[in-house]
DNA sequence: TCCCCCTAAGTTAGCGCTAACAATTAGCTT
DNA sequence: AAGCTAATTGTTAGCGCTAACTTAGGGGGA
């Protein structure tokens, strides 16, 4: 920073206000650091900064069941939003949900001097861990229920399932069955809850739930009871992947999609779109999510804990695995 | 670190040297500074020590595709060896291989002041772009071919192809057919390349290659392609999801597996033992290879840049989707 | 016995930055 | 024209730590 100074001639500290934005600046000798700056390619020292700022522009991650799809992308939205507002993004990621492994890696952060603490860890007993827990640093849930024990941003599953749910209630179904992810998933949790409501609602029987895994086998497997038995015109799978299952399944038992049963997915991924026929989905906007939990985090951090809550609706995204039930040729 | 000092009343200089293991300190010093750092709940500021010592404790990672498996699993792989051998991790995610993203991540990493780099990109693009960036730190690039401008952490995807095929040659499968992985991906090309140099060995004819996209779903064209063909005795997939597809495929069309058509996999993902019947695959490693690139990474970070290489063995996983051609029931 | 050396501490300086304060200049107002 | 304010820049101190140097106390060999 005094080569940069010496070269533009101004002082080490006129350098740092040109590079904080710093409004008494003119113009002029705004342009000659600068032209410095570029000039030596001088990068800020962040260790430094840190000392004196107190901050480390640095916000921790912590993460579980990275391999699936909603986790995955949930990282990597809070990476980017962090990205932008120009956080670093440190991670951690937990092979068991246990209060143990938990505390290990909150105080990794802590030694990191993390400014602020993003959870995602979509299990029941995470939220239990975390409620419990005192935190020094502010710290955003993702995905929980509200609690003002806790900040929380997430998606509104309930009404994303009501989406979907009410979607084939509108065509006409009147028998609906859901197969749904492990329950100890808080989404999985939250889309049985949503699909019930929906159809308490519309007083439809909500007997035929079958318990998936999140994998397309089990989703197959799935609609291959369904097919067998006959009973439901439409299937809610709680996930792309069961519905792919799904999918397979009834065009195994000659069941026609749509016109045979209706078929609703939920994540919206890519290949979604391009399965045969493009599957009626629900999208869950993952890079909205991250950039609400950032909003949060950064409002946490200048007024400290709010326990406040950012819900992210998502939208049902209507492609062509649904119509009315018996529908002709 | 003062406060500690004048609790076991030492100078904040003593302190430092138990911190840092620094052998002149008598044990009964020891204990009593370790005891008050206890009682305090004391933690080093990690800036302060930046600062000084003018290394940040971290190591940046720079991955794409983190929605598959082999991305994702590299990275919890190299992140648990980081922390394990105190390191921090901090990520970025391009969402284009592009020579400008690439640029603008390691940039971001620099602004970071990151100790050393590691490269999850499992693409050719990411190959080139990298082998003409001259880099400030240390960095490792996973997956990639040897190169004296890189040091490399990789699996030998070729050993682990031939393993696959080699396994089904000495079943007696004379006709083995490939669903590989996009082209454009290393790991693709170098298991295409594992079984084509197998089979040549073999003097096996290699014309049955079909180009997939590690989804289930391209398994499954795949697999209803050869089976209508009829041509062939066994399959390799390169990868556990198109396995599981095939044999979907090969049920479908009245195909046993094994006694009808032999079938491995690639990955050994958690499902593959609990496919039916369970299936016989090839497993990479993750957390071996995340703990190579930290030890090289920490190689290059004492002694330089080394352009060495370190290779991770695959290993053969025989399951039950593997037999002897035409087995009699 | 004396001196040297080795061990276990303490003291001092400075890493690169920002905050707080001080100083200078220019531009008004009266 | 004196005096005041505001805008711009400079000076100084210190964030919390470690490296390098300094000091104080014991042994052990001559």
């Amino acid at each position: 920073m005094e080569d940069v100074a010496r070269l533009a001639g101004v002082s080490h500290q006129t350098v740092s206000r040109v590079l904080n934005a710093h409004p008494n600046v003119s113009a002029q000798t705004r342009e000659r650091v600068e032209q410095a700056i570029r000039e030596l390619g001088y990068r800020r020292n962040t260790a430094a900064r840190s000392l004196v700022t107190r901050r480390s522009q640095t916000i921790g991650v912590l993460g579980s069941d990275m391999s699936h799809y909603g986790p995955a992308n949930t990282l990597l939205g809070v990476q980017q939003a962090a990205r932008d507002k120009g956080y670093f993004v440190s991670m951690a990621s937990l092979n068991e949900v246990t209060p143990v492994a938990i505390q290990d890696a909150l105080e990794y952060f802590m030694m990191q001097s993390v400014d602020g603490i993003v959870v995602i860890v979509p299990h029941e007993a995470m939220f239990e861990s975390l409620s419990t827990i005192s935190m020094a640093v502010p710290l955003v849930a993702v995905g929980f229920g509200v609690d003002e024990r806790l900040s929380v941003a997430a998606v509104n599953q309930r009404m994303g399932a009501s989406l979907a749910v009410q979607h084939l209630v509108d065509l006409g179904h009147t028998a609906i069955a859901h197969v749904s992810g492990p329950p100890d998933w808080i989404d999985a949790a939250a889309r049985i809850d949503g699909w019930r409501r929906t159809l308490a609602q519309a007083e439809l029987d909500d007997s035929v739930l079958i318990r998936g895994n999140w994998s397309a086998e089990s989703g197959y497997r799935a609609g291959l009871e369904l097919a067998a038995a006959g009973k439901v015109t439409a299937l809610f799978a709680a996930n792309d992947q069961m519905a792919l299952g799904a999918l397979r399944a009834f065009s195994e038992a000659g069941l026609r999609v749509p016109q045979d049963i209706s078929l609703v997915g939920y994540d919206d991924q890519p290949e979604a779109a391009y399965l045969v026929p493009p599957l009626t989905t629900v999208n869950q906007g993952f890079k909205e999510l991250g950039a609400r939990c950032m909003q949060m985090l950064l409002f946490d951090m200048a007024n400290g804990h709010s326990g406040a809550s950012s819900v992210v609706n998502p939208r049902l995204v209507v492609r062509s695995t649904t119509a009315p039930p018996h529908t002709a040729r």
